[in-house]
DNA sequence: ATAAGATAGTTTCAATTGAAACCAATTGCA
DNA sequence: TGCAATTGGTTTCAATTGAAACTATCTTAT
């Protein structure tokens, strides 16, 4: 449909890479954007990053868990999670206690404060994603969704490999 | 079909956003794991970095071009433009001259070494791209580019408003 | 019981990045 | 013409990030 990209290729060119169509750097992009205009805004109106916005909404859907199942939960590594807490924490969003059982683990969970940032941010968040997803008629959507889930079922195995 | 979510999260909670359904969320994780990967080859085979190598990437199409027009074809800011060449002109796979209409501008265009790297990276990335893919049915790929393609040009639409 | 891992989380130091200021050349326009 | 605004690109400085080392605790195997 799109043929956005020969307009000036050279005729008779040595590319054999349209970098344009290629796929890790579409997703890249794409992401990219989508994320950069959400952080924005959490940004401006509550002081919060990316990170930390993550760990907040893992922490509003599993209250109690330690640091190392936030970081398996949102995908980032151990120091990207240590700094977003210390910051949450800092900021009253987040209270931590060590765990009884085994005390180098924490015990998190979000504060009053932080609960009422989750209230207002979260629906936020779910009003972009709508936004996004409004440019897409129902059949993609459910593409979309069903395609993500074996990419992402397929990387998890990868991993795991 | 797939509800990983569900296992831990408290009965009656006031989670109202589930991060690992959240599209921005997803996107970032997929395209940032499916980028990292690709980055680890490239940089450890022929220490590129990413920005390095979609630039090499673009002038492999576009020869001749100026560091504007690298900026606007990989979605990089012109700063990290700006040093990628830096590195690559260092490296002697970059070769730029100033463009004779515009004196602020260059030309730019890769090298016989630049076009050697290229000659073996392409392959190498289209190679992974391809394992990616292997992940669906050509139906679901037809989708995925398709849906790809709608949200790229929403996503313009929304810059250019 | 105890030493050798392994794990949770933090700190440190260097490298990368981003924002703003900057320089030089070009364009627009009074 | 000439001066303000714009554009292409680089530099600078501070903030962010990543990798490795580190502390403290726990587990395992002898």
């Amino acid at each position: 449909m799109k043929k956005n990209a020969a307009d000036k290729e050279a005729v008779g060119s040595n590319a054999i890479l349209e970098l344009e169509q290629f796929l890790p750097y579409r997703l890249s992009v794409l992401s990219n954007t989508a994320s950069r205009a959400i952080a924005d805004l959490y940004e401006r109106r509550y002081g919060l990053s990316i990170a930390e916005w993550r760990t907040m909404a893992v922490l509003g859907s599993y209250d109690g868990i330690a640091a190392r199942e936030v970081a398996e939960r949102t995908a980032m590594d151990k120091v990207a999670v240590s700094r977003a807490l210390a910051r949450l924490i800092a900021d009253g969003r987040v209270r931590r206690r060590t765990a009884e059982h085994d005390k180098r683990q924490s015990v998190l969970g979000l504060t009053a404060k932080g609960w009422k940032v989750y209230a207002e941010v979260a629906p936020l968040a779910l009003e972009h994603e709508k936004r996004l997803l409004a440019h897409l008629t129902v059949e993609e959507r459910r593409w979309l969704a069903h395609i993500l889930d074996r990419l992402w079922q397929a990387e998890l195995e990868e991993i795991a490999k």
